[in-house]
DNA sequence: AATGAATGAGTGTTCATTCAT
DNA sequence: GATGAATGAACACTCATTCAT
């Protein structure tokens, strides 16, 4: 009578917990005792289903991935119009509203540090880093086709506006108070649209 | 007989080894051996000059953002024009050319992830980010009140431009040939100018 | 309708598994997920054949002293005259042909080390190495009786020899391209024979 | 006020302490904390003086061959014929007299395990091994040029020689009573005087 | 018989901090 | 001021053994 086998629902759990746990105290802090107390498991456990501490922070970081992904295609949803999918993207990204997941942001945000010390996370966030980049370039392009512009500069609008994305995250996990309520979404649609409008004049013969 | 103190000088030496093993390793990895052989000193002598570790870290915190100062003044320089104040702002915290400093850049991301966890840090971050964001607000002020527009607008244009800027040093820090080639200086600056272009048509009467 | 038991098929096959990994890495570091891998079985039914680790490894150890024994009865075989006994034992036991199994001198020479440590393994090996002594001792004397020679050193002699095999074992082992090749077989039986014909001159009355 | 180095003087503590607890548990079960504990040192302490486990290891093996060669002059020490050299050389490595050091000889036997499975160790292993084949070589030489004998033998039976007196560590420190008392040196420099006896008659013209 | 998850004590190693010199 | 040894509490990881299924 063989046991089944659950490798692929505690997986989830533990990379759950070490997103809570690093949100809160950094990847550093969050030892393998402090991970599978979060997770109510024996400590030994963590390594019977992951080969290192390591390899729980990459399952981490395509977990993330695929939130976003997800988060985004959730308020996207019905939206037909090209500037409608843009502004549900940003709302996806940088809103304040339901879903807005404070831990997810901080654990993001230690990601990323991690990403500039080991190479297997900056393997992982880059290609992360690079999808997101290419997603938002499509979704720029097609307001600017729409009225017949030239796409040319779409991609480094796109790079302008994930490092705001990105900066936003880094800032509201570091400081409190400092930086004025919710300008983060208003602020990078205003910039999108002021951008996408200027090429149109630029490019309008 | 008492020696000359040169407390000043061995905690800049201190503070100088610590960006340098920090850039290249972040900030747990950054042990006190680690500093020390850096900076070429005896492990023991660091606690004779900082008490913890901790304080090293804030030390350096205070030691770029006076860095961060000088650079821009340095590069404002004879500037008289709010906007070419503003262009030399831009290129202090943006620009490629003589004294971009990798390694600052890079220590700079380690310091606003330990901000995350460290509250000591995290205060002195904030400061930092606050008084950075008072000059930014007011470059962008004086450009608007230059043309007698309104200055409403000018802080959360400031923290975007601000986030913005924070989001391409980590992106920077962490990725190699994502992102386009020089795009964050360009695109902040035409940020910029379209938003207070547009402020300027806005808030015409 | 009860299973047909496989329990000794299973327990064979983990004692060769434990011989294997044993051979490469040592005692210490041959663990029960080791050897449940190389044998192709469960972690868990290992403790259901065996109590414990160490009760695989006292089985490995008779079971190389059967092995042992097996070898030098088929070489043997139809050996008639005491020196071709003699001659067959030696090329059982350090000879260089067929059946020559590198793994098993690997294997025994971790036991010999295991035996230093372990009080329950040094009961068997002590009891191998007994028995060894024995047949060997029996072979010399048989030799020096047909001759009509006193038997006396023979016990002796079988020590010296016996030590001698054993640290070949080691030597084989732990080095590579020092020992002269082939030295083995062919010293020992020279030091038997020289040693045999000076019994032989010193007893002649 | 510097502090005196006496790291030299340390590391003698600590591997002497690694001799004492692998002769009796071997180089698994003397965990850093026992053998720490051994030498009257903090844990810690071991890795500042040593960077690894493997080191203090390796340190013990030239420190081992160091013992062996000093006690071999020692015994030598006046000896003038090369009959005299070669019998104080038996004396060294397998008398029982003065000086015959049991946790030398088991923590000898150790190390021959460890060499079968670390690289590392295997190297300097094989050094001590490959010296210790030259000097024994060497003295056998020694003996056969005297009464003018060829000397083309001398290497392999040195390699017995030398296998024997492996074994007959291995069997002394893996077995109580079984094997006959003080066997070793003896019927090694028997083996050695037969065998130098027979080259001289085989060779003598 | 068999499975594979679970446990928890133990390992080598790291490291901020202390301190005698 | 300066040195480098010393401390001890972490840490990630290993592993024999147990156990529910």
């Amino acid at each position: 009578m063989p046991r089944k086998p659950n490798t692929e629902a505690r997986r989830g759990e533990i990379v759950r917990a070490l997103q809570s746990v690093m949100a809160k105290h950094g990847y550093e802090k969050a030892t393998i005792q402090a991970i599978a107390k979060e997770a109510g498991l024996a400590p030994g456990l963590l390594h019977y289903h992951f080969s290192s501490k390591q390899e729980i922070l990459v399952s981490l970081v395509t977990a993330l991935a695929d939130y976003g992904q997800r988060r985004f295609e959730q308020i996207a949803g019905t939206a037909q119009s090209p500037m409608e999918r843009l502004t549900a993207y940003m709302e996806a990204r940088l809103g304040l509203g339901d879903g807005a997941a404070p831990e997810v942001v901080a654990a993001w945000v230690m990601i990323g540090a991690e990403a500039v010390r080991q190479a297997e996370v900056r393997e992982v966030y880059q290609r992360t880093i690079a999808t997101e980049l290419e997603l938002l370039s499509a979704l720029l392009a097609n307001c600017l086709s729409e009225h017949k512009r030239a796409t040319t500069g779409a991609r480094e609008l796109a790079a302008a506006l994930l490092a705001m994305m990105e900066g936003a995250y880094q800032l509201a996990s570091a400081t409190n108070g400092v930086m004025p309520a919710g300008y983060a979404a208003q602020s990078a649609l205003r910039f999108a649209k002021l951008s996408l409008d200027a090429t149109a004049l630029e490019s309008g013969a």
